[in-house]
DNA sequence: GCTGCGTATGTAAACGCTTCCATGGATTAA
DNA sequence: TTAATCCATGGAAGCGTTTACATACGCAGC
């Protein structure tokens, strides 16, 4: 059915080598009959199998990429990262999201022996017994956002911690000394490394306060109802740092619905800079971690890794940079950004 | 380096023949040397190469999918549905995001030959000479989103054109007579449908009220300088009924920043149902598309044309929903969903 | 005890491609 | 003119599987 090497290869009247050295662009070939081949190649519409050729080189030009959840706009921009330095690089995305267990995790990454040349793996749930159970050693792999230090493999990892310290550091700028924080999921890397940063900058600045920690989950909703805890506390906080943004949005109509005013009456912040964070009023103050970039460098380390096996694993930690809006009082709300800093360009909302 | 069949083969003292059929299930296989085979298997750690398998067996269990871009809530709502159905039927996702041209589309698509069992392409910028030219036969293919009816691809749209007369239809039971469209890029399919539905819901339910059109191209940008046009308009009209969300907020920040009160002033609706539709003040009346059910049903259409290839091409239209908020102003300001109507469960954010 | 049959296992071809090695013709050097 | 060299091309092995076909074994029936 499909036209193969062979096909070519006797219409052209040539051995099937040289039009494999054709399709490869080798050099020694005579200039007539590469011409002749490809002319022929075009006209049967050949394209070869990728799976043959991935037997016989034993390169796929293919990444598989495992992330925790394929939902929200995270991992649509660390994809979209991904994606961009993939194709730069002519390699290929195999898509994998696993939903919850350890098992089909391990699962997945077996499915991709023989498909990939190299794993990307991201899950601040993923422990270092998991991959040490399921990283074969002949296939290069990198880290994402792991709790997993570059021991044993590449690694990528936000500076929550750093990023919760510059929050802290400029709710005390702006003279807010009673900070409470929502905490996420407990067994979240990120939560707890984000905690971590609250604890450690309050320790440093405010020696005397000690910081009150609500529960959360990430959720919105639990960011509801530590709005509804934070409202009923005596003396009222200052401030309120939620460990993510949509428990300070959950957080901020729980105000809301109480009257209490944001940032008059008590001051908000959140992190990861979700593209709502932007829209709400006021606009939330949050902490940012640029997604696509962490995908992009994660996939160009693997690149290297792949093209020169025995480099020596290492750990990256990407910065994050606070994200001053409203919320926290400190600047007058300036409005939309319409167009004073400049419009986003996408205009891809609805394809 | 790698563990192969014939490893476990000598191991376990048998032919290969065996082994291949213990890893593959088949039953005539002594119980004795089926578990004597599969413990030596997982003692190796062995794992069967993809791409001999696909070689051998002509499946890949992969199908390829082809976006015109990884950006925004969208396309992660699409692949997260597409993941789901394909994880349910054992099948893997090779991604591709094409950026642009048709050439560099075609190239994609000739790159999956091998890869992939079957091809999932979205595009509303897609046409039938590009499909014509570019889909193999053997490779069955569905389209999402696509101004190709099929005639001879299975294919998926939105209800554009429904969803922007139910939308005409709600203004007009709001009391809106003079109604503007803020129009979207004139090559794409989406934005001309909404255009076509306006025009024939306004035709029926409002003969004598020429609907005014103003242009915009997708952007916030685009939609704050509608917005700018709509202002000065005399009479002002009494709604605004954009071709997606991003355009009716860039249009809610402009009239915001001219003191015009949405909805009291001027109504405002968009379409698309992003999520941050829900957060703006006032929350956004708009038009939602199950995007997520769009893949997940897209990829089923897919699996079953892989599994029984003679089924004849079909179009399937995914209805959209109104999803009427406070900015059209038949409802008083329900204030955030949070806990009337459910919130929703979504804690992966900082994922 | 021989035939026949069913069952467990082995042998080898095939999948489509790349690539090492061989071949032979042309070109160059002596 | 002959030998050495180079280069375009062909032959064939091999990549890791699956699977059609062959084989050998055990057991029932006569």
């Amino acid at each position: 059915m499909a036209v193969t090497v062979k096909d070519v290869a006797r219409e052209a009247q040539v051995s099937v080598a040289t039009v494999s050295r054709v399709i490869n662009g080798h050099s020694n070939v005579t200039e007539n009959t590469r011409a002749r081949i490809i002319e022929i190649a075009d006209r049967l519409r050949y394209v070869p199998d990728s799976a043959a050729r991935s037997l016989a080189t034993g390169f796929t030009h293919t990444v598989g990429v495992l992330l925790p959840d394929l939902h929200g706009e995270f991992f649509s921009e660390i994809i979209r990262g991904i994606d961009l330095a993939a194709r730069r690089r002519g390699l290929h995305l195999l898509l994998s999201g696993m939903h919850g267990s350890a098992g089909e995790a391990s699962l997945a990454i077996r499915a991709f022996k023989g498909r990939v040349d190299g794993l990307l793996i991201m899950s601040p749930y993923a422990d270092s017994a998991f991959l040490e159970a399921n990283s074969s050693d002949d296939t290069p792999t990198v880290l994402m956002n792991t709790p997993v230090r570059g021991k044993s493999h590449f690694a990528f990892c936000l500076d929550n911690r750093g990023g919760a310290r510059a929050m802290v550091q400029h709710l005390v700028n702006c003279g807010h000394r009673n900070i409470v924080f929502i905490g996420g999921p407990e067994d979240n890397f990120d939560a707890t490394e984000r905690l971590a940063g609250f604890h450690e900058a309050l320790a440093a600045l405010e020696p005397y306060s000690r910081g009150t920690v609500v529960p959360g989950d990430f959720s919105e909703e639990s960011g509801y109802r530590a709005g509804q805890r934070i409202t009923a506390l005596t003396p009222r906080p200052d401030a309120v740092f939620a460990a993510n943004d949509m428990m300070a949005l959950g957080c901020l109509f729980s105000f809301s619905k109480r009257g209490l005013r944001v940032p008059d009456d008590i001051a908000l912040a959140g992190f990861d800079d979700i593209p709502v964070a932007r829209f709400v009023s006021p606009p939330l103050t949050t902490v940012r971690v640029r997604m696509a970039e962490l995908g992009e460098r994660a996939l160009v380390r693997l690149a290297e890794a792949i093209a020169k096996p025995l480099a020596p694993p290492s750990t990256e930690t990407l910065p994050a940079e606070l994200v001053i809006r409203a919320s926290c009082g400190v600047r007058p709300y300036a409005g939309p950004r319409i167009p004073d800093d400049g419009m986003p360009t996408n205009s891809r909302d609805a394809d």
